[in-house]
RNA sequence: GGGCGAUUAGCUCAGUUGGUUCAGAGUACUACGUUGACAUCGUAGGGGUCACAGGUUCAAGUCCUGUAUCGCCCACCA
């Protein structure tokens, strides 16, 4: 090894990232295909939407997913990581309809086909923005599997999907109440809708009795709605209003009766007990109108104007407009009787946060509860496990409760519904009644002529599908379906799912039911909930709040794996975690760290050549450090079992800077400085354990972990150790029982302790860094004194114990330290002060006896020496015995101070 | 109105099956140290009644019950 002046003592990633990437893509390393002898392992990707940019909850949803394919990967699994990007129907569209705007430019004016071509010409230019990002992070998707949830193949399966659910009964159509956002005008989902709580009014109006003088008083939140209003409702046991029911009362400004019906929807307790019902403009309402065979008025249009409906003076009215105006002329006819002040849940849209407006539509629904009681039971079958399990009862609450799903958009970016109208019936049967209709024809295909009266005018259904709609399919869909093939069967169910909580409606569980429907399989066996990712006071990450850190500029700072490191180590399992880009110097300081350990191993490698070195030639030290890292390598695999990357960050963190880089190669520089065959071993072992600790880190921190690997690959001599052609396709390590030396291991642990108490012995008697001092021991145990000899070399360097004696006579200028059935007085003319040695005696010795009293009152009292477990009891009985030793040790001393 | 989660060092969080080893890590702080891997470093140190109150147990951050505070989700109260 010549070289090594060259390696820089600062980790730089920048070069070094780029590099790995490209050189993994030119491999195919990232590629999966179907390989009969080894098991698949495959992850879908939550696809981004196109509009997307990398945000820190992507790095982190991305990085534990790259996580778990790196690992599988190495560990002989096919692995299989499928990418993709989702069209995301509302949110696309309102870019580029904001985009057009700007250019004075409306999407009706466009047309739909020429808005069409513009949206595919925006998704060609910027949709693949996200994509591009997710490779600066280092994810190792498989590149040629990559899917975008309008491509023609998921097309198909939508419209194949929609079909057959259709046919078997599972989607109709309907005038329902929906939620409508007037902006973006169209349907959404309940799903889609976002409650916040609002400061507004409860509004009391007077609705004068028909025919009398008397009144009946209402509340509302919502006054515009009244001119839509059909009846008044009170509740059947409320005797306050029992005479009332089925009179009519003059609905204000306007000329119409509206009847009192009795409901048991209606809450005496709240308001004044009674409510105005409107149909058309409140869900509820709407399902007391069906009860009563109430009219349905809609007094609004889909941008949220009042239409023809509303008495000529509010037509064309915005609805708060409408609203304003509507309580001055109830005031001013002394209608309006009080306002309150009133705080309420109001909907919003999840894409435009407008306030939603219940809305009387023709929507399409599927009905879930049939799919929804198959995908309950397979996760409380455990089929599909939930990590973190408390997920289980928010998913079965929903899907117990579940309600059905409003699947049609107006829109024009998407899936078009696959329903098809015949023109020429329909215009005919408006003029000659319903018995001329063709039924709506649903098909994956566009038909040349209506099935029922040959008709070609045939024209499309306008809406589009819910983007969920094609997204639930994700699983399979990628795979090909439903075209039968190898990859399908290969690949599907998947393996692991990893996504935020805040989609367990909108995705998980819509995916969990297309995959029993669709598959006759579940989609996935185990789906990983991730942290929601904060900033650091625990505010939501934010555009408007500009809290939100670009990823791409940390990773320019700090590197990719700094930041995919740091976002692991500080993500607790399923709570959110607070982050900001300060955090990422953790894994920036453990990448130099790293770099630097390797250039010290690197710089002392001259000659050297690889080759495995039997048990039997090992030292003590370099069992102690094998038998660490073994324990490591089985608790690493355990740990990503369980999926708790958490821990296996720690647990890797803590084992090369704490064992590896703290003890091991400190304890190693004496012999590496000889020229000795024990140096050989050293050397083997610093590589064996260097390498080791690489693989078992490279899912985590895939640049550096390959940059090294490359970097000792090159290094002259035996290449077993380095065979792979890269670090993601080399074995990853697993645990090796013969490489656990519980016996051996015991000088070294003792020796650690030793060069600690040593240590602070020195810095809290203010001993000059530099002084070199003797020691004297004191022990029945000869052996030990035997090992403190062996190690002198390392106790010079790391406690500065430059001669071991034997114990002969009672050491004057000294401070002693008491340990493991030992007394080591190290001496110190000059420096010791009888007075403070005696006094800090004194304070070890208190601390010994409080020990003591605490470990004696278990073994004083029965219940426990009965009740407790033997081995417990003997523990505790060692423990003591230990403990009385070192206080007549410390006692004995302190006596001859005297 | 229901449900879920959190509460451990100034800050961010670990703490599996209860058992001197558990009261810890990182960071911040203090002191000392540039010794040829690393100052993006090393060594040592201060700092916590484990939210509070009960209970179970020989033994409780750890299990149970209740309370408080914070956060999230769900819910049709006009």
């Amino acid at each position: 090894m010549t070289e090594h002046m060259e390696i820089q003592k600062i980790y730089n990633p920048k070069t070094i990232e780029s590099k790995w990437y490209k050189f993994w893509e030119e491999k195919g390393f990232f590629h999966a295909k179907v390989t009969r002898n080894k098991k698949p392992y495959t992850i879908v990707i939550p696809p981004p939407n196109i509009t997307g940019i990398l945000t820190l909850g992507h790095v982190l949803n991305n990085t534990i997913q790259d996580i778990f394919i790196r690992w599988k990967r190495m560990a002989g699994y096919e692995a299989c990581w499928i990418p993709g990007t989702d069209h995301a129907g509302i949110a696309t569209q309102n870019v580029v309809e904001k985009s057009l705007a700007e250019k004075g430019l409306t999407k009706e004016k466009l047309g739909r086909e020429e808005f069409i071509k513009k949206m595919w010409e925006w998704k060609e230019q910027y949709g693949g923005t996200i994509i591009k990002q997710l490779k600066y992070l280092g994810t190792s998707c498989d590149w040629t599997r990559e899917r975008f949830t309008m491509d023609e193949g998921l097309s198909f399966a939508v419209r194949r999907v929609f079909v057959e659910l259709y046919n078997k009964g599972l989607i109709y159509k309907g005038k329902y109440i929906v939620n409508w956002c007037p902006r973006c005008r169209t349907a959404l989902s309940d799903d889609e809708v976002e409650y916040r709580d609002h400061d507004g009014n409860l509004w009391y109006v007077k609705y004068p009795i028909a025919d009398s003088s008397d009144s009946v008083t209402v509340a509302t939140t919502r006054p515009e709605t009244m001119l839509g209003d059909t009846a008044v409702a009170v509740n059947p046991s409320d005797e306050r209003y029992k005479d009332l029911i089925n009179k009519e009362v003059v609905l204000p400004l306007t000329d119409r009766k509206i009847r009192v019906i009795a409901d048991n929807f209606v809450d005496p307790q709240f308001g004044t007990g009674i409510v105005k019902v409107t149909p058309a403009h409140d869900p509820n309402d709407f399902q007391i109108g069906l009860r009563h065979n109430l009219r349905q008025i809609t007094v609004m249009d889909e941008t949220g104007k009042m239409n023809e409906n509303a008495p000529e003076q509010y037509r064309g009215l915005d609805r708060y407009e409408c609203r304003k105006k509507i309580l001055d002329d109830l005031e001013s006819q002394g209608l309006l009787l009080k306002t309150e002040k009133h705080t309420n849940a109001v909907g919003h849209c999840y894409r435009c946060n407008t306030v939603i407006e219940p809305y009387l539509s023709d929507q399409w629904f599927v009905k879930m509860k049939p799919l929804a009681q198959k995908a309950l039971e397979v996760v409380l079958d455990k089929k599909i496990k939930f990590y973190p399990e408390r997920w289980v009862k928010v998913y079965q609450h929903w899907m117990e409760n579940i309600r059905d799903w409003c699947i049609s958009r107006q829109l024009w970016w998407g899936h078009r519904i696959p329903v098809y109208y015949c023109v020429a019936s329909n215009a005919k049967s408006s003029k000659e009644g319903e018995n001329t209709k063709c039924p709506p024809i649903v098909s994956m295909e566009h038909p040349d002529r209506c099935p029922n009266c040959s008709g070609t005018d045939i024209v499309q259904d306008s809406d589009v599908l819910d983007t969920w709609f094609s997204s639930w399919l994700w699983p399979f869909s990628t795979l090909g379906w439903p075209k039968e093939n190898e990859d399908l069967k290969y690949f599907y169910p998947t393996n692991t799912l990893v996504t935020g909580p805040d989609i367990i409606f909108f995705w998980v569980a819509r995916m969990i039911m297309s995959g029993l429907e669709f598959m006759d399989d579940v989609p996935f066996r185990d789906v990983y909930f991730t942290s929601i990712v904060r900033d650091i006071k625990g505010r939501k990450m934010s555009k408007s709040l500009g809290n939100s850190p670009d990823p791409l500029d940390i990773i320019d700072e700090y590197g990719a794996d700094a930041l995919r490191f740091t976002i692991v180590y500080l993500a607790p399992t399923g709570q959110d975690v607070l982050f900001s880009k300060e955090k990422c110097e953790i894994g920036r300081n453990l990448c130099n760290k790293i770099w630097n350990a390797t250039r010290y191993i690197l710089m002392n490698l001259e000659g050297f050549s690889y080759s495995p070195v039997e048990n039997s030639k090992l030292a003590n030290m370099d069992k102690w450090i094998l038998n660490e890292y073994n324990l490591l390598a089985k608790n690493v695999h355990s740990s990503l079992e369980r999926f708790n990357i958490n821990e296996t960050v720690r647990l890797i963190y803590d084992f090369f800077w704490s064992k590896f880089c703290d003890w091991y190669i400190e304890l190693t520089k004496p012999k590496l400085s000889t020229d000795s065959p024990e140096k050989v071993v050293c050397q083997t072992v610093l590589v064996e354990v260097l390498v080791g600790t690489l693989k078992l880190l490279h899912p985590i921190m895939p640049f550096i972990t390959e940059e090294i690997y490359q970097l000792l690959k090159s290094q002259p001599g035996d290449k077993n150790l380095l065979s792979a052609e890269s670090i993601m396709v080399s074995p990853f390590p697993e645990f090796d029982e013969k490489k656990i030396f519980p016996e051996d291991i015991k000088e070294v642990e003792l020796i650690i302790a030793v060069i600690q108490n040593i240590r602070t012995l020195r810095t809290e008697l203010n001993v000059p860094p530099k002084k070199l001092f003797e020691i004297i021991v004191r022990t029945n145990e000869e052996n030990k004194i035997s090992i403190l000899e062996k190690y002198l070399p390392n106790l010079r360097l790391m406690a500065k114990v430059d001669k071991i004696s034997r114990y002969s006579q009672k050491p004057l200028h000294s401070a002693v330290i008491v340990l493991s059935g030992m007394e080591i007085y190290v001496i110190l003319e000059g420096i010791i002060d009888i007075e403070k040695e005696t006094a800090r005696l004194k304070k070890t010795e208190e601390e010994l006896n409080a020990r003591l009293r605490s470990l004696n009152s278990k073994l004083e009292n029965e219940k426990f020496i009965t009740n407790a477990p033997k081995d417990q009891v003997e523990k505790i009985k060692l423990y003591s015995k230990e403990t009385q030793e070192n206080i007549t040790r410390i006692r004995n001393r302190l006596a001859s101070l005297q």
